[in-house]
DNA sequence: ATAAAGTGAGTGATCGTTCACTCACGTTTG
DNA sequence: CAAACGTGAGTGAACGATCACTCACTTTAT
């Protein structure tokens, strides 16, 4: 499972058809994946579900692990874009940011938490994989910063906004992944309480610089 | 990989040496598991790596399954253990908690991460593991509880118990999963900072009764 | 002598990966 | 026009490796 590019022809040479049954494959892979992890498995299966035949499979992606990265990337795109700012930010409502934050920490979206846990275990000894994870965390920090920025007017520096925005990641993660293993934990008022403990903060944060 | 059974012999028939084999390849298994995931760790690399021989391991152990589930289960326990009570619950002394719940949360044991890690992904999707990891949040949750009713005296609800405790459990696996992907992720300035939120709603905690 | 503990070659299944092959289609040649 | 040719996407049988697991067998203990 070494690998040196993800896919073999460059995208220049992508049809639109390569492109839809590169779709149809990550689909189904991605499914396969969260429903029994990456190493259990098989490219046969993901043959057999996808409808992509096991040789061309081997002309789209370099490896099987070319087939897990590429669904990392796009599993964690998804992902952080469902919690992204995106509208709240572009109103530049401070209320919009703010419930934004809120949804955020609430992480509603359970569907994803099997693929993600997944995707964890296997960064904790994939480099690639890791690499790719950091990567979107860093751009989910910057666009938390960016969205405290809205919320003070005056001149804080960046570095305590990376940090306040590290503590709502931190505070995020923590909900989603016992999420992973217990549905309905953290329950609502625990989520709430941490809510508000992220408002008291902001609140500071904006008193710092008044 | 189905189970009855996690172990064949019955405890009663365990002499000393079998006993001492068992934990040769627990603890052989668990370093192996958590190099190269579960699913990725071959029988006869366990074998190889305890020196307890293939059929030997049939002997004490149903299958592989009945193996992860004992690390799951020896590990949880240890590295809750580590982050346990005990001590600082047994002074009785309120400062020695609150350090104790400090140190809970900055969780500066990175060594189990990967391990840990590879078992919420299992547990994601394996009921069995799944219970488990309930079982040992569960009783966790109620030793923090403990240790709040040691920091307020008079009577608060249970269930605020049990809410704070989720509050600073919640905070705990998020930083502990930021830095199976990244060290020294969250930074110390972020850790202070949770500690120092739990501490305000501890005080909080405290105020409501009085 | 009998039972229990210990062993490792062997089982069939499945793994990721390969590669010789087919064949539809576009280009060149007669 | 048709025939010959070249091209590359598409295919699946086959490969060696490895998988979890078994069981006939030997060794040790009682």
């Amino acid at each position: 499972m070494n690998i040196t590019e993800c896919c073999i022809a460059p995208p220049s040479a992508r049809t639109g058809r390569a492109n839809a049954r590169r779709e149809k494959l990550i689909q189904a892979a991605r499914t396969a994946f969260a429903e029994n992890g990456f190493h259990a498995t098989g490219i046969a299966q993901i043959a057999q579900a996808s409808g992509v035949r096991v040789g061309q499979i081997y002309r789209d992606f370099a490896n099987k692990e070319a087939i897990v990265a590429a669904i990392v990337e796009r599993d964690l795109e998804d992902f952080f874009a469902e919690r992204g700012l995106c509208a709240a930010g572009a109103t530049g409502d401070p209320d919009a940011v703010r419930a934004w934050i809120g949804r955020y920490i609430a992480c509603e979206d359970p569907e994803g938490g099997r693929l993600i846990a997944e995707i964890m275990a296997e960064a904790s000894r994939n480099e690639r994989i890791a690499e790719i994870v950091r990567g979107v965390h860093q751009r989910m920090g910057e666009e938390l910063s960016a969205a405290l920025r809205l919320l003070t007017p005056a001149n804080v520096s960046p570095a305590r906004f990376a940090c306040v925005a590290q503590i709502i990641q931190t505070i995020g993660a923590g909900v989603f992944h016992r999420r992973v293993t217990q549905i309905d934990q953290p329950g609502r008022d625990v989520v709430e309480e941490l809510i508000s403990l992220v408002n008291v903060m902001i609140d500071q944060l904006q008193k710092e610089t008044a």
